[in-house]
DNA sequence: GTGGGCATGTGTCCATTATACACTTAGACG
DNA sequence: CGTCTAAGTGTATAATGGACACATGCCCAC
């Protein structure tokens, strides 16, 4: 960046960070959200997100951010993209860097605690009256996460340490919306070679058990 | 973003754009770089960039520095990513948010103009010292880049308005590092339906001339 | 203890796509 | 008119993707 001019000397934008977490749960991709206690969009839904501090990097502020108001940590995390028209939001000019995280539906446990006066998860397909562009930047995670299912394995931070391969074909049935054949998503699956069987069997179930898969290791690859 | 604070409370960041502009020139994948002239980094070489203004969108502000920089406009841009460690700048906080842009080796003709000393195209195979974490930066657009070539048709920003099927196929061998098969190539290409033979030839060669084709259209889009 | 319910698990054929590979053609120039 | 140079073209093989149906194992009710 050209520096002619003092670096203090501009007015600056405030910055945020907003995370999408996503996990699956009931059939359906959900977002947690938060509801605001303060204007503007009182009593709106909105991302879980915050200020970026001066001393942390914008991945710290977004694990920072998921810890303080979902309680969760340890979560795949990936930057999306970043927002910024002057009007987003009417009080001043913010710009926020958006991150996408990714839980398997029994990791999280809501903590009321954190900035807002309550958080729920909600179906992507059934979402309240959101903040700011908040509904815009929902449907970029979306985009993203169904590209990259086709592309990395990124499914795994949806899962928890082992599940069957019918779990993990619903996963991908739900999130794109589209139904596939099981033998030949068994056989693409596998194909990877990045996860395993663990010889051990689904159990207490009323009809033939399944094997219990997992990953081999938990590092989110481009897998073509 | 939560509000339960003023947000005019919080000590706010930079924030800048700098953009990576390519080309390919001379069998060479090119970016446009321009001379500090200010600490830190005086005199090192540094991407086009500078500050975000509060009236202006982050699309506006890297469209407004690139043609303020090079001269040029109506070329294709994309957000890139957001870097923001906070030591990534030694005065103060500066978070940065990167965009590619790419141009025909015709289009440009570099203004001295701008905030800059001088300002060159440079080999991405042979950068010169660069400033803050630009060379971080310029490798992330190299992949990018990369990975657009394979699943859009990117390449039309570094095309003129028609151009012949080996010229095509250089820019993709040049930027993929890689050499392909001829046939294959143009199979490959006209199976998008995305250009179409001019009908015109080049001329003025001492060898067989060869078809001139052009994009139907100057939309970026997916194409698998 | 046997039969019904239910989700698991498995293989083949066909269509499409990707890859390897070499010679003729058209114009410029001397 | 012969030579130089890059343009332009087809086929055979391999790999991948997609459609498709039935037997298996466990639980549970009777």
């Amino acid at each position: 960046m050209p520096t002619k001019y003092d670096v203090t000397k501009y007015e600056r934008p405030s910055v945020t960070v907003d995370v999408l977490l996503f996990t699956v749960e009931e059939g359906e991709l959900k977002i947690l959200l938060v509801k605001r206690n303060e204007e503007p969009f009182w009593d709106c839904w909105a991302l879980p997100g915050g200020f970026v501090r001066m001393d942390e990097s914008l991945d710290e502020a977004a694990t920072r951010e998921l810890l303080e108001e979902s309680g969760v940590k340890d979560l795949y995390l990936e930057q999306l993209y970043t927002f910024g028209s002057p009007k987003r939001d009417p009080r001043t000019r913010v710009i926020t860097v958006t991150y996408m995280a990714l839980a398997a539906k029994t990791e999280w446990k809501l903590k009321s605690s954190g900035d807002a006066r309550g958080a729920g998860f909600f179906s992507v397909n059934k979402l309240p009256k959101l903040a700011f562009d908040h509904a815009e930047i929902i449907n970029y995670g979306i985009q993203r996460l169904r590209n990259k299912l086709g592309y990395t394995n990124i499914v795994l931070g949806l899962l928890p340490g082992s599940f069957t391969l019918t779990d993990l074909q619903k996963i991908y049935e739900i999130i794109l919306k589209t139904s596939l054949d099981k033998r030949n998503f068994r056989k693409k699956i596998l194909s990877t070679g990045l996860i395993t069987a663990s010889g051990k069997m689904l159990e207490g179930i009323a009809h033939r058990p399944a094997m219990l898969y997992s990953f081999k290791n938990k590092r989110v690859v481009v897998t073509d």
